[in-house]
DNA sequence: GCCTCCTATCGATGAATGTCGATGGATGCG
DNA sequence: CGCATCCATCGACATTCATCGATAGGAGGC
């Protein structure tokens, strides 16, 4: 027996692999904290689309504010199309717009968490 | 001007957002790797699960290869079900598989990249 | 005041996804 | 050999999602 509840046959793996255990029996698993796997899945479904991707990446890289009109110009998509994806990465909070004029602008959150920032810098340098 | 091709109106926002700009004319973005996304996206919906989040994090703090089985019994949902998430994260190459008796033990994989490994440990600790 | 441009929203549509029950193969126990 | 257990796969289903065209509102040039 371990910690886990199953018992090890030591002749053939003693190793990591436990060969003979309890049928019928399971054992216990690590403590995952429910909301976060459920808060963190919420980024990750923000992040999971190339379009959004890039979209943060540019906005990560620039140094300006940029506007869907640019991203209409450089990504082949529709308008409307890259407005809801933009307006996805509103929602989750990684991106915050400001409207002047005729266009509105977009940049990363003031306000995204220091950790999600730590990811995206992971995830983008 | 400036780099982006737009005029800024020094008056009314001298600071980041331009106001006055070329109608119809759109800048150019920061170059994004067309590649990097497509991958980085996949690797996203991979974790873009509560469950297969919860999944990885369990790999991931446990020192010992887990079964599906004893999923089955903490988690609250069904065996293919479980089994399907699964081999999404082995498709993702985050998990690897082997059979002992009739027990499929999963673990983290060995050969996941140091970059993706970092991102995890980011997003798990 | 009219026209042009930028953008958000709506409705529709096809594709992907998460979930389950049923099934069958593989393994080991007695 | 018969039976129980574990697991992967299949088919079905409902939900979500990415995408587009159409549209309407707002802002500015002329």
């Amino acid at each position: 027996m371990n910690v886990y509840g199953f018992r090890y046959n030591e002749r053939v793996a003693m190793k990591t692999l436990p060969v003979v255990r309890q049928r019928g029996v399971c054992c216990g698993l690590p403590d995952v904290d429910e909301k976060w796997a459920e808060d963190t899945s919420t980024l990750m479904k923000a992040l999971a689309d190339p379009t959004r991707l890039t979209m943060v990446a540019s906005l990560w890289k620039a140094k300006t504010p940029i506007c869907i009109c640019d991203f209409t110009a450089g990504l082949d998509l529709s308008q409307p199309t890259l407005s809801h994806h933009m307006s996805k990465l509103k929602e989750a909070g990684l991106v915050e717009s400001e409207k002047r004029g005729i266009w509105t602008y977009y940049r990363l959150a003031s306000a995204i968490e220091p950790a999600t920032r730590q990811l995206l810098s992971r995830l983008i340098a």
